[in-house]
DNA sequence: TTGGGAAGGTAAACACTGTTCACTTTCTGA
DNA sequence: TCAGAAAGTGAACAGTGTTTACCTTCCCAA
């Protein structure tokens, strides 16, 4: 995880209240990564730092408040590490199946974080992606496909968007699947000899198939 | 929905059972199809039949039991539903198409369900799917790639099973962030003029470029 | 027909949950 | 120095899933 003991701020006091956030953030994480939602309760988040549970609502609005906020320190952990990964210096293929893996790659690294951004019907009024951090992975997809175009590997007729949103479920998916059942894709009752990454890495190709021109 | 109300057996009192059994389930479904796992509480549900909240235990283990079988019973209806469409006489590919489209468009007549079957993450033990129900949904993907490639219309090379998971990955994808955000594909911040029926196709038409041979 | 045991149903309690409110303490800026 | 804001708290409220002891109703065998 990225360092969550934000230091810079300008009075003591200031400081001091970012340091207690912190501290509650960093209880939360430990706590969601490993029993998820259901096994994050005030009292005990209260209990771990060793102040009231009244005490944290001084700093959060709401429980619901404070786990979309770990929702989307995740996400931009997730998107952190794909914006590594598309400047390296790979033929392009190469770099997009890399950034679709590393997307999957980095969302299993949390599977309860994964699994609860995506698990609640969102109201119709937060239109498209709720989390700006889920937004920007969005935009990331459409200029990987803008990229494709210009170098004339993907189809120009192709809507752009259309395509983005399309590629988005597919690795959605996976994802998805991969932090349901933890030993997708090898599991029973039909067992194949692959492990994730090598999975991943074909399914990324599957899919590049679909969108580049041959 | 499909008939709740399960009618054969033998003694009276036996009748009588499945009778109370299926009304609570019946509620519960109304419920938890408009406000989630978090809108059902089993004191409502005991108002809503007229009945003590204890006496929903002489039925159901637990509230997670009761919700598994929302959760297995809508899974059933996927299941036939997608069965129904591959009786259809048309050509292998309009059929396939025909086929993951009703899967996603099946899963979104009840957005809760669909985003609670996949929303935690399963014990290890549980292996692969957990419902036997999410299994022959899979086991109909590997026989769907089977009849493909004894059409000669799939490449023989291709490991079915891995290739049916990939599939599942890319249709579970659109299903998952459809449930999820009610606006998807269309929404803001970039909006696309297609609807889900429209764009389904599309996506399935992708996915399809990818599996079959040119 | 009658007795007994199982099954159905319940009120009350237990141990939790998120959240709020009145209150005290602590700190800080003028 | 001192007022007022901010930080922190214990106790309560309203809700949750679940269990227990108890009562009633029904069914079946003697």
């Amino acid at each position: 995880m990225t360092d969550m003991t934000t230091p810079d701020a300008t009075s003591p006091a200031e400081r001091r209240r970012l340091r207690v956030r912190a501290a509650i953030l960093e209880a939360a994480e430990k706590v969601f990564a490993e029993e998820g939602e259901e096994g994050l309760s005030i009292r005990r988040l209260a209990e771990e730092i060793d102040y009231s549970p009244a005490a944290i609502y001084k700093y959060f609005g709401s429980k619901e408040e404070l786990v979309d906020e770990l929702k989307e320190l995740f996400f931009a952990r997730i998107l952190e590490r794909v914006g590594e990964l598309r400047e390296s210096d790979a033929p392009f293929r190469e770099r997009a199946r890399t950034c679709l893996t590393g997307y999957v790659l980095t969302a299993l690294e949390k599977p309860q974080h994964y699994l609860a951004a995506f698990s609640s019907v969102l109201e119709r009024h937060h239109e498209f992606p709720d989390g700006t951090n889920k937004a920007s992975a969005f935009e990331f997809l459409i200029e990987m496909v803008r990229e494709g175009q210009s170098l004339g590997l993907v189809d120009e007729a192709l809507d752009r968007v259309a395509a983005a949103k399309m590629l988005w479920c597919c690795i959605h998916g996976a994802a998805s699947l991969m932090a349901h059942m933890p030993t997708f894709p090898e599991g029973e009752p039909r067992p194949i000899d692959m492990d994730r990454h090598d999975f991943l890495q074909r399914h990324a190709d599957f899919i590049l198939n679909g969108l580049m021109r041959s």
